[in-house]
DNA sequence: TGCTGATCATTG
DNA sequence: CAATGATCAGCA
């Protein structure tokens, strides 16, 4: 068994690379990948997601697209403890902060890459070294109408306080599903945002991340009948 | 102990 | 710097 060589030609076909990998161990994926392991993540974070990517044949990047675009599907681990619940919230993309004028939720980076998303759920508690921690069943997810009205309304309102010049006073406890938190390399970025009294302002960038209610939910409605 | 805010590595 | 992949870690 080996990584993939190139993008899977069919949702179906990334579904199934997906499901091969299932029980097996990262250790073991990055092995057969000629692929170190480090000892542990914190220097490493995002690496589950690279190996994932690696063996399933997306493209590796820093571009504000979907994973595989000719399938419209994103990519995304999501870390579980021993019974199945999410231990971390899912980053979603950058946030717009200027010129967001007239940005509908349709056409939102977020609606995007959320509209078709390949989950990969990892075993991966903090007491078992990242080698050792295990892939679970992928799961194909598409929003149903009530999803998708909650990721929106979050949405809009994040938005509509931005383009209000209100986004220092946003903090992780808005929104019901979804939450805006800082995503930079350290406190010391900065970038460009509209202020108080409409002015510009300088804060540090932010992202967008699914809450781990929301994420557990696709867990069991993905695995419901198990 | 969970969550929020902070942080790490890499690429374009 | 922007954006990707995320997890870390202090504090309530």
């Amino acid at each position: 068994m080996h990584p993939a060589s190139h993008a899977p030609h069919s949702v179906e076909e990334l579904l199934e690379r997906a499901r091969i990998l299932a029980g097996y161990s990262l250790g073991e994926l990055a092995d057969m990948a000629g692929l170190h392991t480090p000892a542990d993540l914190r220097r490493h974070k995002g690496w589950s997601g690279q190996l994932l990517e690696t063996w399933l044949g997306a493209q590796a990047g820093s571009k504000p697209e979907q994973d595989f675009p000719e399938l419209g599907v994103e990519l995304k681990t999501l870390p579980i403890d021993s019974s199945g619940k999410p231990l971390e919230t899912t980053y979603v993309c950058y946030a717009p902060l200027t010129g967001i004028a007239g940005l509908s939720w349709e056409q939102s980076n977020v609606k995007n890459k959320l509209s078709c998303v390949c989950w990969v759920p990892i075993e991966a508690s903090r007491d078992i070294p990242p080698a050792q921690r295990r892939v679970a069943n992928a799961f194909l997810w598409r929003p149903d109408k009530q999803q998708e009205q909650a990721l929106r309304q979050d949405w809009e309102e994040i938005m509509e306080m931005i383009a209000l010049g209100q986004v220092e006073c946003i903090t992780a406890r808005h929104g019901e599903v979804m939450q805006l938190r800082p995503k930079a390399a350290d406190g010391s970025a900065l970038t460009q945002a509209v202020g108080k009294d409409g002015g510009w302002i300088q804060t540090r960038p932010r992202g967008f991340y699914l809450k781990k209610h929301f994420t557990q939910a696709l867990l069991q409605q993905a695995f419901a009948d198990i």
